[in-house]
DNA sequence: TGAATAATGAACAAGCGTGATCTGATCGAT
DNA sequence: ATCGATCAGATCACGCTTGTTCATTATTCA
């Protein structure tokens, strides 16, 4: 699925493809500039956005086989939250329910 | 930041913020779905949500230090893309824009 | 109010990084 | 809406590194 079949299946929801089309780049990209800007993104039920620095470590070079030094990267990283994990292992049916506590 | 945070940010670009929750809601859920039947959401320049199935293994539990055997776990995996990682490494100023090469 | 998230701890396993190329995707034009 | 051009993404390889998972409790989010 890419970026205008995501867009196909929310214009169905808010009932024009322009506004979905709107919609899902306005959300990816204040995700990306918060994440960027350092701020974490934590959305309870679906996961966090984060931006993770890795401090400077030793990689190679497959190509030469040679030991380079790889210097500090912020990457930004997604941990997905329960409803979704849970979602994908088919023990829910419907997202943004929470009304199924196992426990 | 929270979910209140990303609406509010996004209803900046909206106008309304009833019509960001909306589009947050949709979007996340639209992407939980589809990953869960097995989909995988690939967005160029954003990232890429796909299900990984992570076949059983051995892992521990650190409260008795017991090894327990952990059955097949399928959980959704997140790819940042190059756009993001280089907005969150600084070397760009605003996401979509897409104008700049820098090759 | 109810429920999800964060942190801890240790061992196992997979990933990562460079880099060119092909395919797929995305954006714009008609 | 569809076609076309352009660009991002995946791959493969080797050796070291990091991540990841389990479970419990308090706090904070929805």
């Amino acid at each position: 699925m890419n970026k205008r079949d995501l867009i196909d299946a929310i214009s169905g929801r808010l009932g024009d493809k322009k506004s979905a089309t709107e919609a899902v780049n306005a959300v990816l990209e204040t995700i990306q500039t918060a994440v960027a800007s350092g701020d974490k993104v934590a959305i309870t039920g679906f996961g966090v956005f984060e931006k993770a620095e890795r401090p400077a470590r030793t990689a190679r070079n497959p190509a030469t086989g040679a030991t380079i030094q790889v210097p500090e990267s912020s990457v930004p990283k997604f941990r997905p939250g329960a409803d979704f994990k849970a979602l994908v292992n088919g023990e829910k049916g419907a997202p943004a329910k929470a009304g199924s506590r196992k426990k």
